[in-house]
DNA sequence: TTAAATGCAAACTATTTGCACGTAA
DNA sequence: TTACGTGCAAATAGTTTGCATTTAA
């Protein structure tokens, strides 16, 4: 889609980083996958047809992708940094069997009483992570 | 407290593990704090008045404790691994401003929805992680 | 007594950094 | 044209591993 390429471009510049071929296909990969890969399969699947970007520059891009909000670090497993193209308010499944992970839907637990925190705090977000088996690997 | 020190001693005992200095020190500490130390800060403390055990031990200690279920890692902040004492379901607020980690009761959440999950999958447990401002730094 | 744990140093993995070269705007 | 980004390799940080020695039970 010529339209989709646009989109990408557009968000990059909008947000003031220049376009790079290797900023491109980190985030275009990113959002066009529906696993949170990390780092190394990301390098992976960048450079799968042809070499086009470092792994000192797949981190740089994500670095700078994630600085000024496009993409975000999910940190579920341990040692494991993974990546997700998704920036709006949305939370996770963790599989305790196969370990893959799914986006659960903001409005499938919207309203959490952030106004019950102890005194003093003060709560302005919040994110839930789920365990449990998914579909391939449920009882 | 002997009460403590006994309570510490039986809870390892019954998981099957030896007690051993090193892994009596490491447990205790993590009991004994109230906020959710990394390795490197267990480490120092535990060998503050005199050396007890190399970072090799406290590393093996955390690996072990973990497996019993005994302690458990929280990873909040990107690429830092905490661990927590508390192995009794609650959840965490994170500080923005300074990053300080705060535990938040269980009943602070009325039960949520597992069942309003995606088809197929089955959710088990979760966990809460509400992000804002604490006491200290609250606006 | 002996299987299991420790300590040390070396190995390993993930990530960051410095710097010369290349390129988007 | 030039400030910014890339690629490479070296540096760093966090964690794991191998092995000889020690120790809890």
């Amino acid at each position: 889609m010529e339209n989709v390429k646009n989109l990408i471009q557009q968000r990059i510049k909008e947000k003031g980083l220049r376009i790079t071929p290797q900023r491109y296909a980190v985030y275009a990969n990113l959002l066009a996958r529906c696993d949170h890969p990390t780092v190394e399969q990301i390098l992976i699947e960048v450079n799968q047809d042809l070499p086009i970007a470092s792994k000192a520059s797949v981190y740089s891009a994500l670095t700078v992708l994630r600085e000024v909000g496009l993409v975000r670090e999910i940190l579920l497993d341990e040692g494991i940094t993974r990546y997700d193209g998704r920036i709006d308010p949305h939370h996770h499944f963790v599989c305790v069997n196969c370990g893959s992970i799914l986006d659960l839907e903001w409005d499938n637990f919207k309203d959490l009483p952030l106004q019950n925190l102890p005194t003093g705090i003060k709560g302005t977000s919040y994110e839930i992570t789920v365990k449990g088996t998914c579909d391939q690997c449920g009882s």
